[in-house]
Order: structure tokens, then C-alpha cells, then sequence
DNA sequence: GCTGATTCGGATCAGCGATCCACATAAGTG
DNA sequence: CACTTATGTGGATCGCTGATCCGAATCAGC
């Protein structure tokens, strides 16, 4: 790649980085494009998408979740490690307002710049699940991709600003819903590790 | 309202019902005009806004799901009226694919025309599960807004093509959740642990 | 300094919703 | 019926979106 287009292609990620933080990911591409002293020709051709301009900018994050979730899979409790990595996901997906919705549509469509990364994860996370269900503390009537669909389902509520007050809340009512407490199928006893507030 | 005018409303109406039934909510409000035989001006005269399209066309469908919530309140089983109806409304969305996240904003927006029907379900929604909550069969750490959000979520799982197979299956997941498990009904009986998919 | 491949970005296109206003027409009146 | 007026209409236009084209500018190697 030539020395300028490198240059330019450094400068774009840095402003579309500071853009989507502060506007979230729908920012008008011809805004980053001003803003980073280009014209729209010159983003879109170091980024034919938005998803790939998205995937260059976020792929140090999906391998940080993706190691995270390696390195949580010795932990001594499985469905500890399963909620803390699920939370740090969720967590996450709120620097990137409007991702959510992204990767939901790349995780099925294999000619998006996301798919990839999206597999990876859920791949990661559905490796974090089956050890705890092994271990007994997760149900064993979901995988890898429910657990995918309900971190997204819960990183949009915290993308929609009128629901978003009581995502962490309901963040630990799906974590509650995955997790058996021990006991398996039917129904979960009393006195579940549920927090009121 | 003169005849011609009250004329191409409805006739607008019936349109948008079905251009929304086939693209979701986002159709272009152009091809409606187009399609219905007027300018685009005329059907922005009528519905200003594509939430006040909406209002028109699904007020009558909030009535629906308002009634069956007032009727369900004098339901044997306050945690089945409960879940039943949260079960309707999701089904309901289906059939207006997107309409989730204008829901979602039109709840905390009051200018916009579809808050006082978004408003009116929520409270009719808190109502089953204060019911519920009182027969000690729902969990005591969530509201109406809370249940709001988490149909919302499920509904908008549903939109998600990658998404929408599980959206059934992460509805009883949800459910159980709210359910504190005195009484779980039938959410068991479609079919056991499906671990790999 | 010259040459050729690469990169750039203004201009343009199709689409969106929003708005304006000259024009058409329904409804009311003599 | 004819005439007036209030109402409704929709083509045209605006500002915006991303997508694309292609002449012009720029870089890299000789």
C-alpha cells in the first residue's frame, strides 16, 4: 500500500472511531469522510462498507472478548466465568452504540466483514456454556447461538435510551434464566442467586 | 374531513397495512404513496410522521391486546395470564417486522404518535405482573418497565433473521425468569435439550 | 526529471423524508 | 344551475444518505 493511502486509511479509522463513540455506528459515512479531510470516494474504497470500516476498527475488540473467553475457560467456576464473560460483551457492545444490530445480520450472512469475527465469538462463548453445563450450572436447552441471541437481545435494550436504564438489571434476569442454580429442566428452588433492586 | 380526503385515507391505510406486512415497518413511505396512486405529499399531509401510519394502523390491534390483558386479569392463574399475554404481544409483533424499535423510542418520546398506546400496554402489562408478583409466582425485582424491555428484546429478536428461529425458544427462556418456579406450566413440553444446533 | 501505476475527490446518481405552493376540486351559497 | 371559497392535491425541490465514475493529482521507481 502506498505511503499516502496508508496515511489516509490511519487517519479515517481514528475519526470513525471518535464518530461512532460519540454518534454511534449509523454516523453518516460522508461526515467521517469530511471530517477526516477526504471525499466519500476515498472512505469508501479503504472501506467498501460500513461493515468493513467497522470490522477494521473493531477486530482488536473481538479478539480481546475472544481471549478473554479463553482465558475464562480454566477458571474454577464455569458459570462464573460464563456471566462475567457474558457481561463483559455486553458492556462492550455499549461503546458501539448500533452494533448490535450489525452483528446480528453478519452473523448469517458470510459475505459481511463481521461474519467472521461474529463466529468467533459466539464460538467463544458457546465454549464458556457447554463447560458450564458440564459442570451442571447452566441449562443444557440452549447454545451457542441462543447465548449469542440473548447477549444481543440485551446489548439493544441497552442501545434503545428509554430501555436502556434497566439493562443491567435485566442483565442479571437472563443471567438467572441461564444459569440452574445446580438443579436441572423443571424448576429452579427458592432462594435462587437473584439480587433485588 | 372532505369525501375525496377521507377516501384516500383509507385507501392509504389499507396500502401501508400491506406494504408493511411485506417489507416491515421501514417501507418507503414513497412507495406507499406510489403504490396507493397519490403523492408522497398526501400521505405526509394525512400521517405526518411514519409513527402517526402506524398509529392509525395498529390502534385497533393495541385495543386488542389491551382488552385481552383486562381479561386476563380475572384469570385463575395469575403467572399463565401473565405469561399468555406476554406471549400474544410477541407474537403480535411479527406481523409489523421493525416496529419494536419505534415502540421502544415512541415509550419515553410524548410528542410521538404512537406513546400513549405504548404507554397504555406497558400499564396493562405491569397489571398481570403485579397480580402475578402478589401471588408469589413472579419474581418481586421487576416493574412494568422492565417487562416492557424484555418483550421489546424478545420482539426484537424475532426481527432478526439470524435470530428469529430461537425467538420462541428464548421466550420460555425469558419467561422462566420471571416465573420464581412455584408453578412453571408449559414451557417443557417442546421437545428436551437441543445442544448443538 | 520522467514515466506509469496508484490514489484521490468532485461530480453525479438513485433513493429517502420534508416542505412549498400553484392548481384542482368538493362543498356551500345565491 | 353558476359562482365562491375552503380544502385537498401532487409535482417540484431541498437536504440528506451511500454508491459510483473518471479526470486530475500524487507517489514511487528508474
Amino acid at each position: 500500500m502506498r505511503a499516502d493511502a496508508r496515511k489516509n486509511r490511519d487517519h479515517l479509522l481514528a475519526v470513525a472511531g471518535a464518530a461512532i463513540t460519540e454518534q454511534g455506528v449509523e454516523v453518516s459515512l460522508r461526515d467521517i469522510a469530511r471530517t477526516a479531510g477526504v471525499g466519500l470516494a476515498t472512505l469508501l474504497r479503504h472501506f467498501p462498507t460500513r461493515e468493513a470500516l467497522l470490522e477494521a476498527l473493531l477486530h482488536t475488540s473481538f479478539d480481546e472478548l475472544t481471549a478473554k473467553a479463553a482465558e475464562l475457560e480454566t477458571s474454577d467456576s464455569p458459570e462464573d466465568a460464563l456471566v462475567s464473560w457474558l457481561r463483559d460483551c455486553t458492556a462492550w457492545t455499549t461503546e458501539y452504540r448500533g452494533v448490535t444490530v450489525l452483528m446480528a445480520a453478519a452473523i448469517e450472512d458470510t459475505e459481511s466483514a463481521l461474519h467472521a469475527s461474529c463466529v468467533t465469538l459466539r464460538a467463544a462463548g458457546a465454549r464458556l456454556l457447554t463447560r458450564a453445563q458440564g459442570a451442571g450450572t447452566a441449562r443444557t436447552d440452549i447454545d451457542g447461538t441462543d447465548l449469542f441471541a440473548l447477549v444481543a437481545a440485551l446489548a439493544w435494550l441497552g442501545d434503545q435510551p428509554s430501555l436502556a436504564p434497566r439493562a443491567d438489571h435485566l442483565f442479571d434476569v437472563v443471567a438467572s434464566a441461564i444459569l440452574t442454580g445446580s438443579a436441572s429442566s423443571d424448576t429452579e428452588g427458592e432462594g435462587g442467586p437473584r439480587a433485588s433492586g
